[in-house]
DNA sequence: ACGTCTTATGTCAGCGCTGTCAAGTCAGCG
DNA sequence: CGCTGACTTGACAGCGCTGACATAAGACGT
């Protein structure tokens, strides 16, 4: 019944079929020095042939690594999760790892979320983690990574970003370029919604925003509101913004979610965006696209983030010299929410 | 330097402490038959005290199974998936399974996702697969699958249900519920807003608000647009049904996301939702807390669908004369988007 | 010519578990 | 009272791979 019990050729066929030792295909599948470039020939060769596979259960079995990571967020409310998602799935996918995700309360307490941690790594063996946004930024729970001797990698953290190989998008100076980007188009009374001030995110955002304006147009005029990322924080400010007399002509919300909620004040208030008032967002996420006019805004790279992320804790063998903190690139987009006051 | 190397009792240390060959122990860890309650309670009692978690790698390169199930969906555009992801991932993590998540492009000749399949399937070892619409309708990847003798369930199938254990809830009685409500709120003039032909979902979602239009109020008017479940259908369906004469007092959506587009169409048509036009939508997803006014609409639980649709898939074996299709309630959400004309 | 180091390949045990088979125990029964 | 068959437990090989160690063949220095 189970004899057909998967045909899946293992090491020893491939040994076989390139008259060499197991050991030998072994060292080949994982580069290992000291492998003659004849031999690697041939046993590439058999694989190939063979359409021969590493079983992974196997090999963890075996070896001291799992080929198994984990993933650390908070889906709650968080519009890149999936791009963050697939990102972190491809680079798996594409060098034969597993990927755990680990969905913790990012308001919980640090007590709670260590033994979360403790739970998850007694359960499965891991070969170590990417921390998301906010854990990112969470001392406790990286100090305790340490304290284990456990790697992990960290996607957009803000804070001690030497501490650990990491990816990340320059977030001042995106929001450097959009301040750049409502001046060049003629604003200068700019009204600025905040994100959570507990995302280290939100404060570059902020900082490199108003340095840049101090910069290019100290003259501007800018009115903050305070806010935390989410969809009901943009209505508040959006109303606190627009609803007392002379309102900004461009909005800068923090996030792409926050933007969405600046935009339904408007609708309420019987504001027109972009005629009455401009408005970006910040993310690229598919929220940008789910409001009228579509959302100008930052893209970060989000799946790079998360592939880069991936790959820096899967190569930590095999990555020598390469620089531990990749910096990616993000990019305005423009779409319909700003207009010129040019003309 | 490895040698602390994961203090993890193994099942010998269990068997060693319980006083009994490591087999027992197995028997006990995987319930199987004839093992006397008194070697049960002594093995449990080993297994608590040292706190043991049977290593995945092992069982699965001993046994049979894999402890691994995937799940097979289109992360495009699909607002439901991370619940989707979050039931199935806690139905896994309770039995100590492990999740891989597939991710396929829905819109691909039924040749190139086989191929691909087939390329999944001799990468790891899986016990079985969950399909997420719209491959949960898709029967060439049924048909293949049961050639292979794989298991699987399906979440939210349209066709064949008594094909293989699945998940679904009854979306022609949600929208006739939608259908009551709207009725009962005084609504005679009714827009309706279709979902893509190819989920077999959208059709039964029509279905059911027709026919129970029909019965309660054959004197209604009905005006159909074409849709696909995307936002901008929902503009170009919501344009259509009010930019016309003699609109709609209310209309239903046959997803959140395109109620989003008519409630864009609104604004830019400068029509009040629900001061003009009544608007409901159907998923219960994020958006519908993404927009203003909140959307009065159908929660599905999805998470539990995922979470079910796992279940019924580890549980094969212990699962005996329980019903293999499970059908899941649905709820209708009053928020603030429909107004009763009755006043 | 001989030891020594580097490179290249192989042998083999064993990771932690389960499947198979064997070996017991004990009830019921002809 | 011995025998069948349903229970109950254990011994042991081996899943597919890698780590530790052994071995062998040049390269090099003295």
């Amino acid at each position: 019944m189970q004899s057909d019990h998967s045909q899946r050729p293992t090491l020893a066929d491939v040994a076989r079929k390139a008259g060499v030792s197991g050991k030998s295909v072994s060292r080949v599948v994982n580069g290992e020095a000291y492998v003659s470039a004849e031999l690697k020939a041939k046993v590439d060769a058999a694989i190939a042939e063979l359409g021969y596979v590493p079983d992974l259960a196997a090999r963890s079995l075996a070896g001291a690594r799992s080929f198994t990571i984990s993933l650390l967020l908070d889906t709650n409310g968080q519009d890149y999760v999936i791009q963050l998602l697939e990102g972190a799935y491809e680079a798996c996918k594409l060098n034969s790892y597993h990927l755990r995700i680990e969905n913790l309360d990012a308001t919980a307490s640090n007590e709670s979320l260590l033994e979360r941690l403790d739970e998850v790594m007694r359960h499965s063996r891991l070969d170590g983690f990417i921390l998301a946004p906010p854990f990112s930024d969470n001392t406790a729970i990286m100090d305790w990574l340490e304290e284990r001797q456990v790697r992990f990698t960290r996607v957009a953290p803000c804070i001690e970003r030497e501490r650990s190989p990491c990816v990340f998008v320059d977030d001042a100076a995106a929001a450097g370029e959009i301040a750049q980007y409502l001046v060049s188009k003629g604003h200068r009374r700019i009204g600025l919604v905040n994100g959570s001030p507990r995302h280290g995110a939100a404060i570059a955002r902020r900082t490199g925003f108003l340095d840049k304006i101090a910069e290019i147009a100290p003259d501007a005029e800018l009115v903050e509101a305070t806010g935390n990322f989410r969809f009901e924080d943009g209505i508040d400010a959006g109303k606190a913004l627009l609803g007392a007399g002379n309102p900004p002509t461009a909005i800068f919300a923090a996030n792409d979610r926050s933007a969405a909620g600046v935009m339904n004040a408007c609708a309420q208030l019987g504001i027109s965006v972009p005629d009455d008032v401009s408005l970006c967002g910040f993310d690229d996420s598919w929220l940008a696209k789910l409001v009228w006019p579509y959302l100008t805004t930052v893209r970060q790279p989000v799946s790079d983030l998360g592939r880069e992320a991936a790959r820096l804790l899967i190569e930590k063998d095999t990555g020598e010299g390469a620089p531990k903190q990749i910096m990616l690139g993000h990019s305005l987009i423009e779409r319909d929410s700003v207009r010129s006051l040019d003309q």
